[in-house]
DNA sequence: TATTGTTATACTCTATAACTATA
DNA sequence: TATAGTTATAGAGTATAACAATA
């Protein structure tokens, strides 16, 4: 079963600082019916927001992460005209010939019905065609086309080289470091 | 601007293996018009689906370790009827009592017409109420309610327990290292 | 009986235009 | 003139049910 459905939580660059919740006074764990931390009906005025709580989440960071680095895998595919999951569908398609739909469900994470249109889309503009499955006569393998195969060999290293661009950054001790724990975190 | 829109490129745990893309021949770069890497109709079944450039990207790992925590973050919430957005609503609500609707766009990377039913359902749901802005006669400070403070105040450190529960099999120095990395790479 | 691909459709999320009241 | 909040609406993404053909 899909794991997404993960709308917004997180997206410009925080502030630091203290002010408002300070200002609360940091929210004792005592059960005190009154005083409410902002009295009766007081009215304040936020200046600088904190959002120190979720910036303490490894959730949090991991999905500003992801969103900043999905950012770089967007603005690379623009040119090419696609969407992540069509880059990624084609990718899986030039490195499996004769994956079928149902197999590419499962590794994007796309439900069958939703991945119809795509497919249909993906070979109407000419990247990938259809042939009957030389075992299993309801499937269909997937193919690219010469035209489909030459998109993914050049927007694969490209991307590559974007991403790697993006992190220049951090040292290749820490790029490896990375890579290590965020596949400890859901392998 | 939003940074969102990216759908599915992530999901189950993809299978190692060379397979098809061995049988297929690592398609060389040369310009060969003939033979194509899949004869002229040939059609093959592929068992094991081969993602490994995908899995190469940082982006890739990143999104899977995010979507990882996400389900954390998700399941933990269940409890207290909140999507994660919901949540991370009342935790600035709480942490920044009088913060303005506009101040919540920007921080959590929603527009302001989808703000506004946001707000809405969580104050009929008693979490959190709206009072004027006591510079600002267009904008209204938000508050959390008793009721609200309450859900904040047992959410909060409910979701770090669920958080650390889910990163337990990385030592002290990882899960510290992980996140310093994190922010490296969107910060 | 179970599975692949498919259609139709509903629901949620995200985005744009435009209006009002106030700054 | 610009901004906060709001309404209405369009669009994209994701979901379920059901069907035909095949296993």
């Amino acid at each position: 079963m899909p794991a997404h459905k993960t709308a917004a939580t997180v997206s410009k660059p925080a502030r630091t600082g203290r002010s408002a919740r300070a200002k609360a006074g940091a929210v004792p764990h005592t059960t005190q019916p009154e005083p409410l931390a902002e009295a009766a009906s007081e009215a304040v005025a936020v200046d600088q927001v904190d959002a120190s709580f979720l910036e303490s989440l490894l959730g949090y960071n991991a999905r500003r992460a992801s969103l900043s680095l999905v950012g770089v895998f967007v603005k690379c595919m623009e040119g090419f005209d696609l969407k992540i999951v069509e880059f990624s569908l084609l990718s899986l398609v030039g490195g499996n010939p004769g994956i079928t739909a149902r197999q590419l469900c499962q590794q994007l994470d796309v439900l069958p019905p939703n991945m119809v249109g795509m497919i249909e889309a993906l070979a109407r503009r000419g990247f990938l065609e259809r042939r009957p499955h030389p075992r299993d006569g309801r499937a269909m393998g997937l193919y690219l086309t010469t035209v489909g195969r030459e998109l993914v060999e050049t927007a694969e290293p490209q991307l590559k080289a974007s991403e790697l661009a993006s992190v220049q950054h951090l040292s290749a001790q820490e790029q490896t470091q990375l890579m290590t724990l965020l596949q400890k975190l859901y392998r």
